[in-house]
RNA sequence: GGGCGAAUAGCUCAGUUGGUUAGAGCGCCUGCCUUACACGCAGGAUGUCGGGGGUUCGAGUCCCUCUUCGCUCACCA
């Protein structure tokens, strides 16, 4: 990538393919992503810190669509971040991912006929750490090739030795602040990963079912029953009562009596609870305290037994005091096999009294889809609600803000509702509780929580033995915004210089799993908010709107998009294609389609770069500071003004990078983030500005040596910087390459690290607007060609323009509208005289084409009258409006202002259509 | 079942506090291989802004309602 020495070097073609990762490599050996610590304002240096941490993909994961969206809107951040000064830091890393990389790893045994057990729990951690220290981590190398500017220097890893240190530590504070406890409750458990998991990962799934209706003898008076309804006959062997509501009229007289358990002979009480709804089903429901959360409380208040007879497996059996419960011919049998074996049994019996279909939400494990099993066990707990009111009020309160807002309700709703985190899971692969037991001390299974390993009883000197159970993986990844700046090392220079950090970029899905709960980690371990705003963006779906994934086959691989068209191509496309939190549809089966915005965009940008550089040449342009505004051509004016607005825009549309004085204000709350903005602004600038207008412009003036040639070439390179400038956090390969080429490149410096451009101060300038009706000119003579098919090579004079205002106009920029295209050119240049059609421009002014025998009259009659015909009908609704005293006295005064000065505009524009219909076709 | 959101051109979507004749990309039609670019240039067509009602001088934008799709939460067995 070094500067050519002649035009003649410039490559014809952009392979972005062939020239990105070298770009790359280029910015990796300079230290471009490389943050200096020492360089942040918290330790004394000169720059504001600005910092992201990257959502730590799955160590085991690679690239798909998802993580492109995701990582391409941190890049943008980071990358204008950089270019405004601050001081960049991107913390790239990845997760255990407990569950997950396990059961890759148990597949590959079970490929190999073996079980974990088989391994035994060191050689199976051996095993995947293995297999994780040479495969995993795949997905950083691939975020490379989508230009992703993170701090490689500081990748992390959720089961680093470092950041271990943290989870313990943060075990450890949180129990000592008796904010964690082991308690016995009915967790979600997966019969397949032989795991329990949390609420958020045991998730909901719409079903129909069936509602199955026993009836269950009175005990004492077989005439008599009562019809339970249950969706989970199978677990009716756990049962020890059957619950009626205290105010349910119907069932007054059994209260505190005993009704048989069908196929058991079990008499079991009739007990009154609130939580038996009489308007459901019969209004008496069975109570399996083992086997169903809410029935597990109603077991706790009425002090009932807890018999569990469904085992780990999801298999019946009689595992804990169920002695006698469960049915020989039962025990070992699948839960769902047993319930149909059950429901015929209890036809037999003549107990079933009717099945009827049931819609209700089934939870199925995040991680394999089985449907859970909820399990009576030991697990360690979180308790969430003293942790959660911090995290509240900082939304509430504007120091964090979510967007888009629709998700700050979702997110104040969990946080009000609030239940106790289950971080036990029964895993290998993860973090191992820091709690020993010991045995010998009194009373036996002494609990010991502690940061450093415990090889024996603190208290009696004996032997000890570490809890088996490992942590939930988003026990690691909450803490990710501290663990990866040095937590708990309180002097760790990352940790002061970098923290708190500034925007979180992720999906909604992990919302409550992980968002949520940093914030709450935050609050809990470093007193403040760990970010300030959380950017949710939406899914990638295919064109029938399902969310692309590996197991529909319906994705996109990124690195393919990368191949095919380039990493610009695919994060343009991307990122301009991508309201604020709104989902990107994309089509699979034709990539063409779907990236030809990206690919054209930077083709387009490539292409204006090798104009700029055969028609500029190399050497060194005249500094934009030292020419004189008398210098400037119309067009030099004009185009400076556009960059101006465009950079205003973009720097709109990107928004505030931090609120102003901690707190966001109402303003600033909902402002920025609009890269989509950001991305049409940019690419309107200069496709439709710059390289339509512009460079047409500047043609003549470059070929032609003198004075009037270098400030031609010095705008145009400057202008090209700024937009190089602009759009380098989007499509930062294209514009890098185009940079380092451009006149009086600094060798060694790069458009990643240049500064960010700066609007000048608003300044009405009428050459610039003069431009701008040369413009209307043009596009007005442009539509009269082609509506008459006036062939290219027919030219028109400019001297027969029989406007006043456009003749000024013309006289002095003739050569550079006879350049502004070569069809308009010919147009102007060689049309017989006579005028015979008439274009009014906006503003007013009327431009007279002379276009006799080139027209047919009879046509151009008929779409005046039209175009008049249109107008009226516009001015008549234009004056009611003006005249309706409703609106000229509530309206505001700017409104009303611009609404007379349109009219009178347009009342200009009908009395010069009224004349050329008069004099066109006055004859007919 | 509760809560939230969406419905705008053939397709994918913009449209921040209500205010000119509703925009972009892709596609389509016409004409151009104009010495940076055919992944291009020039011109063009296409919308009862999901249906209905309401508020307002004025509604794609606010309110109600219906329809259809999403998302999210939920212990009614």
């Amino acid at each position: 990538m070094t500067a050519p020495e002649t035009a003649l070097d410039f490559p014809t073609t952009y392979t972005a393919s062939e020239q990105e990762p070298a770009i790359y490599a280029r910015w990796l050996a300079a230290g471009c992503f490389s943050a200096d610590a020492s360089r942040s304002k918290h330790l004394g240096g000169d720059r504001e810190p600005y910092t992201i941490v990257m959502p730590p993909p799955n160590v085991t994961a690679i690239l798909h669509v998802g993580h492109g969206l995701n990582n391409a809107v941190q890049d943008v951040l980071v990358r204008v971040a950089r270019m405004k000064g601050y001081e960049t830091l991107w913390v790239p890393g990845t997760d255990h991912a407990g569950i997950a990389t396990q059961n890759i790893i148990e597949k590959q045994l079970a490929a190999e006929g073996k079980s974990r057990n088989d391994l035994g729990r060191d050689a199976f951690i051996a095993r995947t750490k293995t297999f994780v220290a040479e495969t995993g981590g795949v997905i950083l190398e691939q975020l490379k090739a989508i230009g992703c500017s993170a701090d490689w220097s500081r990748t992390a890893y959720t089961f680093s030795p470092e950041l271990s240190v943290a989870v313990r530590e943060c075990f450890v504070r949180l129990y000592e602040r008796g904010l964690i406890y082991k308690g016995h409750r009915v967790i979600h458990w997966c019969p397949r990963c032989l795991t329990s998991l949390s609420d958020e990962e045991a998730e909901g799934e719409e079903t129909t079912g069936a509602l199955y209706h026993i009836s269950y003898p009175v005990d004492g008076d077989p005439s008599r029953s009562i019809v339970v309804a249950t969706t989970r006959p199978e677990t009716m062997f756990g049962d020890v009562a059957v619950a009626v509501n205290p105010n349910d009229e119907r069932y007054q007289s059994l209260i505190g009596k005993f009704v048989i358990l069908p196929l058991l002979d079990l008499p079991i009480p009739v007990i009154a609870d609130d939580y038996a709804d009489p308007e459901f089903g019969t209004g008496v429901v069975k109570i399996t305290p083992a086997h169903d959360s809410n029935d597990f409380e109603v077991g706790r208040r009425h002090n009932l037994a807890m018999p569990v007879v469904i085992d780990m497996h999801g298999n019946l059996n009689e595992v804990a005091d169920a002695a006698g419960r469960v049915p020989p011919e039962l025990r070992g049998i699948d839960r769902f096999e047993a319930r149909g074996r059950i429901v015929k049994m209890l036809e037999h019996a003549d107990r079933l009294v009717k099945k009827e279909a049931h819609q209700h939400a089934v939870r199925h494990c995040y991680r394999c889809d089985t449907v859970v099993e909820p399990r009576l066990s030991d697990q360690w707990f979180v308790k969430m609600q003293p942790l959660a009111e911090p995290a509240l009020e900082a939304v509430r309160d504007g120091r964090i803000r979510i967007l888009p807002e629709k998700w700050v309700g979702v997110y104040e709703h969990w946080m009000n509702n609030i239940r106790d985190w289950n971080i036990s899971r029964q895993l290998w692969w993860g973090h191992r509780v820091p709690v020993w037991y010991c045995d010998d001390c009194d009373p036996p299974q002494q609990v010991h929580v502690s940061r450093e390993d415990l090889t024996e009883c603190p208290y009696c000197q004996g032997p000890v033995r570490q809890d088996e159970d490992v942590l939930d993986t988003w026990f690691s990844s909450w803490l990710w915004p501290i663990s990866t700046l040095g937590w708990p090392n309180e002097k760790s220079t990352d940790l002061k210089a970098f923290y708190p950090t500034d925007v979180l970029v992720t999906a909604p899905e992990i919302l409550f799993f992980w968002v949520a709960r940093m914030i709450m980690s935050g609050f809990a371990f470093k007193g403040e908010a760990p970010f300030h705003t959380v950017y949710l963006h939406g899914t990638a779906r295919d064109t029938q709107g399902r969310k692309m994934s590996k197991s529909l086959g319906n994705g996109i691989d990124p690195l393919d998009v990368v191949r095919l068209y380039g990493a610009d191509a695919l994060r343009f496309t991307m990122i301009a294609g991508m309201g604020l939190g709104a989902d990107v549809k994309l089509d699979p089966a034709d990539l063409d389609a779907s990236f030809a915005t990206g690919r054209n965009f930077s083709t387009k940008l490539w292409n204006i770069g090798r104009f700029l550089l055969m028609n500029v040449g190399t050497d060194s342009v005249r500094s934009v500071g030292d020419i004189a505004p008398s210098e400037l051509s119309r067009a030099d004016a004009w185009i400076l003004d556009r960059l101006d607005a465009a950079i205003r825009e973009c720097d709109r549309a990107v928004g505030p990078t931090a609120p102003s004085n901690k707190t966001w204000t109402d303003d600033e709350r909902t402002a920025g983030l609009r890269l989509n903005e950001f991305a049409e602004t940019a690419r309107r600038f200069v496709w439709n500005e710059l390289a339509d207008w512009y460079v047409e412009a500047v043609k003549s003036r470059l070929a032609t040596p003198g004075a009037d040639q270098q400030v031609a070439r010095a705008i145009l390179v400057h202008v090209f910087d700024q937009a190089l400038r602009m759009l380098h956090p989007i499509v930062p390969f294209v514009t890098e390459a185009l940079w380092q080429r451009l006149p009086g490149h600094v060798d060694g410096t790069f458009l990643a690290t240049a500064s960010w451009p700066s609007a000048r101060p608003a300044h009405g300038d009428p050459r610039a607007a003069e431009f701008e009706q040369i413009k209307d000119i043009v596009d007005a003579m442009r539509r009269v060609r082609s509506e008459y098919a006036i062939p290219p090579g027919k030219s028109i004079d400019a001297n027969i323009i029989a406007s006043a205002s456009t003749r000024a106009i013309l006289g002095h920029d003739a050569a550079l509208l006879s350049r502004l295209s070569r069809t308009t050119l010919h147009f102007i240049d060689a049309a017989p005289s006579g005028a015979a059609a008439s274009v009014i421009l906006t503003g007013g002014t009327e431009l007279h084409v002379p276009l006799e025998g080139l027209i047919d009259v009879g046509k151009e009659c008929a779409k005046l009258k039209t175009d008049l015909a249109g107008l009226e009908k516009q001015l008549t609704a234009l004056e009611g409006r003006l005249s309706n005293e409703g609106f000229t006295s509530r309206a505001p005064a700017n409104v009303i202002e611009a609404e007379r000065a349109r009219l009178t505009e347009w009342n200009t524009r009908r009395d010069l259509l009224r004349a050329r219909v008069g004099a066109l076709c006055g004859a007919q």
